[in-house]
Parts: structure tokens; sequence; C-alpha cells
DNA sequence: AATCTCTTCAACCGCCTCCGG
DNA sequence: TCCGGAGGCGGTTGAAGAGAT
């Protein structure tokens, strides 16, 4: 336990956090686990300032909230990504980018940071600069906006039910322009728009490097169902609302370099 | 066997957002 | 409205292990 040092200053003062210079850093020794798994079994997840103090660790809240969901967390999953699980990295990644924690969301027992290390250590590689010649559809995040009540007629936004299972999120009348800010969407609209999330995701037409080469098998596509459910139903029923307003800034910045 | 290089991934850092006072 | 603290996120780092020479 030698390397486990409780500030005399968390001690005396009770201060949730020890200054910094004393708060130890680096890998994580057995007993510190220990002592963090017990503390969060005792007093439950968050509050994480007051962690360190609670557990008797010399360490940041941050530093304890990472082990905690990096490591600790019992229902994390170890070991290699099956193929499943890449395939839908893959498509969420062209979705979302490199929301690493949304895409972790829906990989079930996996963490972000293992989500975001697989995919700067095996995936990046594999991807490959597109030739001049092909003509890459790049698929962007749709802008939403949440202050239309559910209930409202969409006949004015999206009057043309045909088109929004396979036409380019560009095209879609969902993205209106009219009216300043006043783009909307109703989310009780109809099947369509389930059905061009769920198209987006289980678009065959992968970028160039990877994706091609992962078989999709009906269990595949029936495990990336399942895990994905409906992304755009997902995204509402959070309480964390900034999920949707990052898909308007991904939008925004889209329209910006390719005006 | 020794050394070098590459790979992996746990952990840190800095920034942003949210929330309460 | 402003400010400070807490939570959370993505980018980056660096130690340790594996493989190559």
């Amino acid at each position: 336990m030698s390397n486990i040092l409780i500030s005399d200053n968390v001690r005396r003062t009770g201060l949730m956090e020890a200054p910094s210079l004393s708060v130890r850093k680096g890998a994580w020794t057995e007993e510190e686990d220990i002592l963090l798994k017990k503390c969060i079994e005792k007093y439950g997840e968050g509050t994480w300032h007051r962690v360190p103090f609670r557990a008797g660790l010399n360490r940041c809240r941050k530093s304890c909230r990472l082990r905690w969901l990096n490591y600790l967390k019992p229902d994390i999953k170890r070991g290699a990504f099956a193929d499943d699980e890449v395939d839908l990295m893959i498509r969420l990644h062209n979705l979302l980018g490199n929301r690493w924690s949304l895409i972790a969301g829906r990989l079930s027992g996996r963490t972000a940071n293992d989500v975001k290390n697989y995919w700067n250590t095996y995936l990046r590689k594999k991807m490959v600069k597109p030739s001049p010649k092909l003509n890459i559809e790049v698929i962007k995040p749709r802008p939403l906006n949440l202050s239309v009540p559910l209930d409202k007629n969409n006949s004015d936004n999206n009057n043309d039910s045909d088109h929004a299972a396979a036409s380019t999120p560009a095209s879609n009348s969902l993205v209106s322009s009219d009216s300043g800010n006043n783009s909307s969407y109703d989310f009780s609209n109809d099947n369509n728009e389930i059905m061009w999330w769920k198209n987006m995701l289980m678009n065959e037409d992968e970028p160039q490097g990877f994706g091609n080469n992962i078989n999709h098998s009906a269990s595949g596509d029936k495990f990336i169902n399942e895990a994905l459910g409906d992304v755009r139903t997902q995204v509402v029923e959070e309480d964390n609302y900034g999920t949707v307003d990052e898909l308007f800034i991904d939008f925004d910045l889209w329209n910006m370099l390719n005006p």
C-alpha cells in the first residue's frame, strides 16, 4: 500500500480533492481499484468530486471517473471486437464522425475509449483516400429541430413521402431553408423517417478502404438492427438533447465546407 | 541475447457544456 | 447575466509488451 498516498490535506481539511501537486497519477494499482470499487458499490456512481475522499484515494475526480467507466465497471466487455461490432462501428462512424461516446453507447459493453482506441489502431489505417475518379457520396447528419410538437401534422415539411428513404440528406425536404431558423422536423411524420436512418446505417455503399471487407450476413444485419434500434428515436429519447444539437453543428459545418 | 522499432491501450489534458448560486 | 464548479468528451501521450533485426 506504499503507493497509495492519502493526502494529509484531504484528511485534515476534508477537501474533496487534494491539491493538484499531491495527486497521484499514472497506472492504477490493484489496491486503488479495490478502494474505488468499494466506494462506488457503497455510494453509487456520480458525485465524482466526492469519490477521492470517500474512497481514500489520492486521485483527482476525473481519474476516478475514468478508471471506473473504462475499466472497473462490471458490464464492460473486454476482448477483441466481433465483426458485427466493427461493422456497426464503421456505420455509426460514417454517420456520426468521432462521437465516440455516442458510438460506444450503441455497442453494448464497450467504452468510448475502447472504441476510439480501436478506431485509431485498426480502422483508421484501413481508410484509403478516395480516388478522384470515384464519386463518393458523403452522408451528412440531418438538422433536427425539436421545437415543433411531435403530433404536429408535417405535411408542410415533408410532402413527398417517396423520397425520404432513398434520397440524399442534402435533398431531403426536411432541411428547411425558409423563414430563418424555423426549420423544423416532425418526428411523428411517418415510417419514412425511420427508414431514412436505417437506410443510412444499412447502406451497402461503404467508404473506400474499409467496410467492403466485412460480410453483411443476415445475422449481422439483425445485430445492427437490434443494436441500433431507431437511432433517431434513441437520440430523442435521451435526456441529453445536446446530441441533436451536435447533429445541427455537423450539418452547418458540412454546409460551410460544401457550399 | 541484446537492441531497436512498432503497436497497443490506459491514462492524462484541455476544452466545452450544464447547472446552481 | 455572470461566475465557478462538476461532469463529460475527444485528442493526445507514453509506458509496456510484442515482434523484428
